[in-house]
DNA sequence: CCTTATTAGTTGTCATGTTAAGTATTATTG
DNA sequence: CAATAATACTTAACATGACAACTAATAAGG
């Protein structure tokens, strides 16, 4: 019974890596202003965890050709197969604390915290 | 209406040295693993913290008579007339957010993530 | 006693959070 | 079309978070 601390020790990544890699690999190739959206990270954190990961052989950019200003990134081998060997695991935490926790209750903090955080 | 981050800002200080001055103001001198749990702070981050707050003039440290392990933590002067001089407004914030937010709701938010966080 | 374990802090290291400033590219406006 | 603003990042600087290793002082066990 693994908490998710555990898995990512076991993947050998952080909490915003495994954040970045899942965004990827469910919306697919974007642009960063978008995966710091998604995972909570403010974009200098993520210019600095991108530059990581790619030299982890995790991801990879590429200037986009329309608009040179946005670099488009995408999972890259690695990164895949990092998802590839957690992502049951890493459901099945989260089906686990979800039904702990309460499926209910837990919808209920995540849109009061979301208020909380509007006002 | 100012929001905490702009008093902060006024006041010159991070959130975490407002905890620990705050911690020190309602319960006097203690030691540092006590204001580190009250604070929501782990140790070695509270000795940067405080080492800051010294140099700065708005705490005291000294050691512990009969425990030389410990150093008992005090407020200053400076840290005194911090508190003085923010205190109110910063209850003001904090009962206007309850209120908008809705004091019922806040303790049941409060209470869910005390249990997610045992769990 | 004496060794060992525990407690209280400190220090080091590295990643991240955060704000501000800088660069390059694209959009807007007069 | 030229000057300006806005967008998408990057870089820098500093504080903090997090974990590990270390010191000093006290407590526990044999």
């Amino acid at each position: 019974m693994g908490s998710f601390r555990e898995l990512l020790a076991e993947a050998g990544i952080s909490e915003q890596k495994w954040r970045v890699l899942r965004v990827l690999s469910e919306g697919g190739p974007v642009e960063q202003t978008k995966i710091a959206e998604q995972a909570c990270l403010l974009l200098p954190s993520l210019t600095r965890i991108l530059s990581a990961m790619e030299k982890e052989g995790l991801i990879s950019r590429e200037r986009d050709s329309s608009d040179r200003r946005k670099t488009i990134v995408e999972l890259a081998e690695a990164g895949e197969a990092l998802i590839r060997k957690h992502s049951e695991e890493s459901a099945q935490i989260s089906a686990d604390i979800e039904a702990r926790f309460g499926a209910d209750r837990l919808k209920t903090l995540l849109d009061m915290l979301e208020d909380l955080n509007k006002l």
